[in-house]
DNA sequence: TCTGAAAATACAAACGTTTGCAAAAATAAC
DNA sequence: GTTATTTTTGCAAACGTTTGTATTTTCAGA
């Protein structure tokens, strides 16, 4: 049994109510064209408006504007430890603008993203954030020249076709190697992250020039590629990497869920951390100060990312071409996780 | 410079361009009404509709409807540990039945809340999931008479004015009591939550009955609140509630944080947990098996909670006065953050 | 008091759908 | 070949706004 509510009041019951045209009403609402009715009267509908409980309806006023006040964002996990902060830096800029945010989970499933995004469009977004772009499934080039502007995040496709905020992984895993390698590790390995994700072929990248740049030796077996950023299948390629490189003294890990896998792989295998083996992380999640050994990682700034992706965004819909891409500067962060190795090689 | 791009294409294109009136391509199109019209031209309609790239505008449709299937999701605090896995778990049940969610962050601010609430309902949200209610500043009784219901998760406002999905506190506090106890500790207090969250309040409640029921001493003194759910919070409650009970052997925290707070705090004590002070969280948070002890706590389900809540919103919205409130049954988890009390009291 | 301009308001057409109802077309019954 | 039905389609009115244009009111200035 549903209570039959009563309709919502709109324009015209306040109109009726206020003894005017709606169309006055509309003006007097509406704070830009406030100042078109005569101050008396615009005073008079304000009050009368909120007497009776009036609340705008954005459905249709969207319809005649063409702007919903609403953008998408889309993540390829809701659940990790990644997006939350940078979820809550675009809410936090954007509602300040007056957007809300609707967000959808591709939970890395090509047939649930493309649903996701259509199910935006259709609601008209006027804005899109997109975390969740892969390089071997690429948006379709439609998506890019709709109403709606996109901004990438986190990742990017590296086509050029949307600007993209990303942290300077190069730097980063530079800084993450040259700490290693001043602790006097040669024998460094890189356990990374997915290939078709532009995170994980980035970082790859990054730690095989840093290596040549720092002189580390590098064969075929040093970078091993785990099969997503998760804990899970860092400790299976760590485990799979170890065996192929058993002189190891050192991990680059692509990012800290990854790390905590390789803290299971050596766990497993009974060496300790750092004792016999450094490992480095990547992201600074939370609370990775607070496992055993407390993990040297790589910051960069969630909350930062969002906030930026959303101004760019704004700009973008404010109908500014606002430049080019933005290169968010990681920061290193040493903790417990590294040491110098046992039996530095000099 | 914005690319002018062109218009959207509508029902009206897609009617000329197959010969038809545009109200037989909404019947064509809308699977409910498309055995109406005739098969062949249905799916000559359906094919010029895919071959022009028609996409249906939903302002217009809901509009017209009066179904936006949007929702609208409120939480305290994106970024915290227990609310990404019940978001991902709402996600997942509403994309199944088509509707998106708009999510916004309360930040915990009432005025805040106010906002991201009246951006929901302006935007004609079909349904409202609130985890943010608080006991101190109430949902004004208006909201629960509008055309969207409403459900509770989480923390309930005890006014029965909504259903609620809920974890059992009380059993679930009474689980981490009885584990102490049957360790041997009689000397236990309760690192709190705030009395103005339900889930403070609860367990706070759950945790007098227990200590009442397996006979372990209370005094006015054996529960100190923290000011909010945080590690800083737990820390400084922590550090009080132990010096006015020097003799503690366990401390039940209200949840995971607040137990990582009490690390904090024995830590800069010089104790040692489990050995001098036992400790149990709440939540069973992701990682506080990898914290140092690793963390015995009570696990509760997030998604469980999030699909949950979904699902009795689902029901709500067709119509269906969905029975009562939802007590999820939490699980103790057994880590090593507990031990006998080493002067055991006999 | 009247004229002309400016200010304030009302009118009405959109925006893109859905849907009751009327009209037309197809089919059945005779 | 009619008529009565049933399908199928078209028509047009909503849904609640915004906004260009027309109309009215107001108020100078003479």
């Amino acid at each position: 049994m549903t209570i039959a509510s009563k309709p919502p009041v709109t324009m015209k019951d306040v109109a009726t109510a206020a003894g005017v045209h709606y169309s006055t009403v509309s003006r007097a609402l509406n704070p830009a064209t406030r100042d078109l009715v005569k101050p008396q009267i615009a005073a008079r509908i304000l009050q009368t408006a909120r007497e009776l409980g009036y609340r705008t309806n954005s459905l249709a006023s969207s319809l005649r504007t063409k702007r919903s006040r609403v953008v998408g964002v889309v993540v390829p996990d809701i659940a990790s430890l990644l997006f939350p902060p940078i979820l809550e830096g675009i809410e936090h800029a954007l509602l300040k603008e007056g957007y809300m945010t609707i967000v959808g989970n591709s939970a890395n499933d090509p047939e649930r993203h493309r649903r996701v995004l259509t199910g935006m469009m259709e609601r008209q977004v006027d804005g899109l954030i997109l975390a969740s772009t892969t390089l071997n499934d690429p948006i379709p080039d439609e998506w890019f020249e709709n109403r709606a502007p996109i901004v990438l995040m986190n990742r990017t496709d590296e086509s050029g076709r949307a600007p993209a905020v990303v942290n300077d992984d190069m730097r980063g895993i530079g800084l993450a190697v040259r700490h290693l390698v001043d602790l006097g590790h040669k024998r460094i390995i890189h356990v990374a992250g997915p290939n078709f994700l532009s995170t994980g072929a980035v970082r790859q990248r990054a730690f095989k020039l840093a290596c040549s740049e720092l002189s580390v030796p590098l064969n075929r077996h040093s970078i091993v590629e785990a099969t997503s950023f998760t804990r899970e299948a860092g400790k299976i390629a760590c485990i799979e990497a170890l065996a192929k490189n058993p002189q190891t003294t050192a991990i680059v890990a692509a990012n800290d869920l990854i790390a905590l896998g390789c803290y299971d792989a050596l766990a497993e295998k009974k060496l300790s951390c750092p004792e016999d083996i450094s490992i480095t992380g990547y992201n600074d999640s939370p609370f990775v100060d607070l496992v055993r050994p407390p993990l040297t990682s790589v910051r960069v700034d969630q909350r930062e990312m969002g906030l930026e992706a959303a101004r760019i965004l704004l700009a973008r819909m404010g109908g500014h071409h606002a430049g080019a891409d933005i290169l968010l500067r990681p920061e290193f962060v040493l903790r417990q996780s590294t040491t110098p190795p046992r039996t530095p090689s000099h």
